[in-house]
DNA sequence: TGCCCATGGTGAACAGTGTTCATTATTTCA
DNA sequence: TGAAATAATGAACACTGTTCACCATGGGCA
């Protein structure tokens, strides 16, 4: 029973050769100049071979932001797992981590966490959502030790996260989208973000 | 020399009916849907004669979000001249307005604030930015009213304005584009936003 | 009034897109 | 070796933004 288990191998090889060409593509022109067709060239298949590996374009491009999800998930929790120190600098730090990945990977993130609802339209499938929640369940629960080391007030750790992670991403997007404007000193602007964020929660 | 003005009118009456025909699409479908053929379709004129009135379809669309622009600057405007009251209760409004405000208008808030930067390559023509500035010029003046009235510390309000802008964007973006991310109640979730920026400035 | 020219609108055409599908080639099993 | 199943193809479809040779209509002039 070798032979199934060979295709199935083989199957998950081309898969892969696909999703690197994509990402290539992806990482150097984003979603729009990234075709099905310069896909299957720079994989060296033809257009309609993609459709046998995946369901659609946005399926090839949501595999690659699974990709990004995963190492986001990795360096959340390495700073989860870091248990020295205190709470609330290590909560400030995951969310630095936050930004600065999202401003290694424009186009990851812009794909992950910035397009329009006419793209996403589908109500984003439950496997992929866990993988989101995931990531997101990093900061829950920084923000639940700091409550219980009372560097912050006890609340809904729901809440303040959500609101916490508003604002990570309101900065990491603007600084990807709004290039043109004339933003102060880029760090400056992050540490003045996060100050605002870190100080916002404790004094309530 | 009647007839050069009637021209001129004419030109900018048929500018207007694209406009109008493209906005109507736009806020039903979104960017994508928006296409050249339809807007001409609607305005009961070929494809071509787009081109006569805009340089290309990305133009169209910035005409609509100059639009928006126009209207949210009007609404801030109101609440900066409102002179009365704690001015950090005005700031506070005038975040709250901004936000409902994007979600009020999805497609137009994707359209001017949330478009990846392939298609924003162009470097936003400096009219344009002016016009963005203006509106985002309202919350540093209110900014600069709670440091005088010592409602916050004296700092850059520059600074804590962006600092503003990218919370208030943040939660708007996210719920317009994930919406669905199991959020807790929105109202809710906004009225922690805007507590935690407020406090967060408030308090260094 | 009759003519000419310039301007404005047209729609076919170009190069590209995502996606589908009948056809072909290859591999597996009897 | 022959039959059946599987995989890859590339042409075709319906769309996209954009350009441009063509034509008609209206204004100025003799």
């Amino acid at each position: 029973m070798g032979i199934a288990e060979r295709r199935a191998r083989e199957k998950a090889g081309i898969r892969q050769e696909i999703l690197d060409a994509a990402r290539e593509l992806f990482v150097k022109e984003g979603y729009e100049a990234t075709s099905i067709r310069k896909i299957a060239h720079k994989a060296e298949y033809s257009p309609g071979t993609i459709y046998l590996y995946f369901e659609d374009k946005q399926a090839v491009l949501e595999a690659l932001g699974d990709e990004m999800f995963r190492r986001l998930d990795q360096r959340m929790q390495a700073i989860e797992q870091d248990s020295w120190g205190d709470p609330l600098v290590r909560l400030r730090r995951g969310l630095r981590v936050y930004i600065e990945f999202g401003l290694e990977h424009p186009h990851h993130y812009c794909l992950v966490f910035m397009l329009p609802p006419e793209q996403l339209s589908r109500p984003m499938d439950p496997l992929k959502l866990q993988n989101a929640m995931a990531s997101f369940q990093h900061l829950v629960v920084m923000v639940q030790s700091c409550m219980q080391a009372g560097s912050i007030p006890v609340g809904d750790p729901q809440e303040i996260s959500q609101a916490l992670w508003a604002g990570a991403h309101g900065i990491t997007s603007l600084l990807i989208a709004k290039c043109g404007f004339p933003f102060i000193e880029q760090g400056r602007l992050i540490d003045r973000v996060l100050e605002t964020l870190i100080e916002g929660i404790r004094n309530k």
